[in-house]
RNA sequence: GCCGCCUUAGCUCAGUCGGCCAGAGCGGCUCACUCGUAAUGAGCAGGUCGUCGGUUCGAUUCCGACAGGCGGCUCCA
């Protein structure tokens, strides 16, 4: 149907606007498509700023055509599908007032200031009403305001957007849509026919030419969220919603939405029975069963048999101290709400650990240090308890209780930047290995907050220091500013998992605070007394953090050498459990983690229990098999071998798994044949 | 911590507009079946309807507090 379009084969094509004319007519003229898909929705202008399609430049423009399915198009579709809700919203609540309403990740929000929450009936009403505004191909139409005093006199009954038009030179970002770029502007929505106004927003744009232009939404979830992201202003009520340029794009979100409903590791975790969360515990403490406990223990000795290779020494500090420990790290008092309160016996205050640091400074301080022994890495899987606001604990992800696989390295001025490099290359293999793959960075620099302790020097030569060797990693690096700790500053490692979602893994840190405070000092060549730069470095973030991103990163179906039954024997019928057996033991006499499966389900049940408890090799055994002194393979995935010898069926697990294979077995990539 | 929603058997969920013995599927247990690649059949057990308090002749059902969960906000050394 579209086949006469010509192929773009410049990837940002230019259409000139001529002068007096709009941005519109000059892309159709150009043949570019106006609905579907690819429609072009706005433009680009030489600046990179983004104009509407009735835009009329006053002297020729070269301007780049944005389509429906690109980031900025899709921007625009969310944010003038946000105004269209906000248009039902105020229809169904006239006495509703407007707070922001912008484009966010996969969707957009906008919110309002209601007498009551609003309901999913509510929702399923605001759909319909936002249906029929869509239908009636309402025309976003810009106004620019002659004054603020003319936008105030507008806005008279908007008290939210009337404080916007009073901060509108700093709140010129992405988030605040409504103000920006020097002038007030207005975003009408008019009648296709009359012309009249029918509603309209404070706005700083683009949109798209007709409300028609929204192929597809829908509203997923109402919240309350504070204005202006701050605990003293009051609380809002929130509506997301999500649109695309086609159904197709809509569903396939919601199909990426339902699996990651499916991989939730909490669901996950107790199909699989391998953790849960004990009311009787308290909010946020789990416990791992025998299942989950296996693939913690395996994913621990890996890690530390790697540490162990890279000159880390091994240490054990308590669970609880007193609260002079904190003081003297600087965590007492700036981070008291986030520790529990503490325990006080013997006229002393005890604290439960939230951090590993300071103990660790006190095994460095123990004795003499000589430079001879640095870089000293000490390693700890160290058990810490945080008081996590009740609203913010989610499953592994976030816990009150969990533990860090926590080092803190010991090392001279000179040898950090070397020692940064060969840490950061060390952490991203180890990941690696466990099969996370698509990494960038994230630096967390210094804030202008109080927290923030050491003087500006200091910081720019850590910050530095960091930054450098983050770049020569090669990888991407998104800037953090302020999210640094407040000791020094951070990398950050985000890894993507198997369907594309970030999560932060791994941080480094650079403090010359605590070295200070603890007084720590090491024995220089020339025998002077000099202070060592500590590093922070926790490599998963914690062990449960990690184990629940592995889970969802798999969905459940762990590599082989994580998995906690990696095989199971399955007998046609009973007569063949014996042959099982022998393989088993076999396999198990290789520390195989093997079962056979006496029940007496029938053998199809037992495929199908096993496929959903998502063991890697399942053996099968009939009278063919044992007969022939073989077995007969059957993987995840459905796909089979039959009749291999016992003794290679035997060699080929136990290669698979030293091997520490990621995917999951099946017949295409398991080689029966040496 | 704040806002909203939720909590019935091990799990997933029906149900009670306030009233005799609260149901189903899966799971568990028992018995029969011995089977060639995702659910064999029959039977049995299992619930103080999250906890505490209030209203009521009577509460699992209505109200409140608390705990736990879910979705956000805020926070995240």
């Amino acid at each position: 149907m579209s086949q006469s379009r010509p192929p773009v084969a410049d990837p940002t094509p230019r259409v000139v606007v001529p002068a007096g004319t709009t941005a519109g007519a000059a892309v159709r003229e150009a043949g570019l498509p106006g609905k579907g898909a690819d429609a072009v929705v706005v433009v680009r202008d030489a600046e990179g700023q983004l104009r509407d399609l009735s835009w009329t430049p006053s002297a020729d423009a070269a301007v780049e055509p944005v389509a429906a399915n690109t980031p900025d198009g899709r921007a625009v579709i969310r944010h003038s599908c946000a105004h269209v809700l906000a248009q039902a919203v105020q229809q169904q609540f006239p006495e509703a007032k407007l707070g922001i309403g912008p484009p966010v990740r996969d969707g957009f929000y906008y919110d309002f200031d209601v007498e009551r929450p609003f309901t999913p009936e509510d929702l399923r009403a605001l759909e319909k009403r936002m249906k029929q505004i869509i239908k009636s191909s309402q025309r976003f139409s810009r106004r620019v305001l002659d004054s603020v005093e003319a936008a105030k006199a507008e806005l008279k009954d908007e008290p939210f957007k009337l404080e916007l038009v009073d901060l509108k030179s700093d709140v010129d970002t992405d988030e605040v849509m409504e103000v920006g770029g020097g002038e007030l502007t207005v975003y009408d929505n008019l009648d296709p026919r009359s012309g009249d106004r029918i509603w309209g927003d404070l706005c700083r744009g683009p949109h798209l030419p007709t409300t028609k232009h929204i192929p597809a939404f829908a509203l997923t979830r109402v919240a309350a969220a504070y204005w202006r992201g701050s605990e003293q202003n009051p609380q809002l009520q929130r509506i997301y919603g999500t649109a695309w340029e086609s159904q197709e794009e809509l569903d396939a979100y919601s199909e990426r939405v339902a699996e990651a409903e499916r991989r939730d590791h909490r669901k996950l975790g107790a199909e699989l029975d391998l953790f849960s969360f004990p009311d009787e515990l308290g909010s946020g403490l789990p416990v791992f069963h025998p299942k989950g406990g296996i693939i913690r223990r395996e994913m621990e000795n890996y890690s530390r048999r790697r540490h162990e290779e890279s000159g880390y020494d091994f240490v054990n500090t308590p669970h609880i101290t007193k609260g002079g420990l904190f003081h003297t790290s600087g965590h007492l008092p700036y981070y008291a709400e986030t520790m529990f309160p503490p325990l006080s016996f013997e006229g002393e205050d005890y604290y439960l650990k939230a951090m590993n640091c300071p103990m660790h400074h006190l095994i460095f301080r123990s004795r003499g240090r000589s430079y001879r022994e640095l870089p000293l890495r000490l390693f700890e899987f160290g058990a810490v308890y945080r008081y996590e606001k009740s609203g913010v604990v989610h499953g592994l992800t976030r816990a009150r209780g969990f533990t860090m696989d926590d080092s803190h390295i010991y090392c001279t001025q000179e040898q950090a930047p070397g020692e940064l490099r060969s840490l950061l290359a060390f952490v991203l293999d180890l990941l690696s290995d466990y099969g996370l793959s698509d990494f960038y960075l994230e630096l967390s620099t210094r804030g202008d907050t109080g927290k923030f302790i050491g003087s500006d020097e200091e910081w720019a030569e850590a910050t530095e220091t960091l930054r450098q060797a983050a770049v020569d990693s090669g990888l991407e690096l998104v800037p953090d500013p302020g999210g640094a700790a407040y000791y020094g500053p951070k990398i950050s490692v985000q890894a993507k998992d198997a369907i594309g979602r970030s999560w932060q893994m791994s941080t480094i840190q650079v403090d010359f605070n605590h070295p200070k405070r603890f007084g720590l000092q090491y024995t220089a060549a020339d025998g002077s007394r000099q202070q060592p730069v500590v590093l922070h470095r926790a490599l998963f973030g914690s062990i449960e953090r990690f184990f629940g991103v592995l889970t969802e990163h798999y969905a459940g179906a762990f590599p082989a050498w994580l998995a906690p039954v990696q095989v199971v024997g399955i007998p046609i019928a009973d007569e063949h459990v014996e042959h099982l057996e022998q393989v088993a033991k076999a396999l198990r006499e290789r520390r195989v983690r093997v079962e056979v499966d006496t029940s007496d389900d029938r053998m199809q049940k037992k495929i199908r229990n096993h496929t959903t408890q998502k063991v890697p090799f399942m053996l099968l055994a009939g009278g063919k098999d044992v007969e022939a002194g073989a077995v007969s393979f059957r993987f995840r995935d459905g796909s089979q071998i039959n009749g291999v010898p016992v003794d290679r069926a035997v060699e080929l697990i136990t290669e698979w798994i030293a091997g520490r294979e990621n995917t999951s077995p099946s017949a295409e990539s398991v080689r029966v044949e040496h």
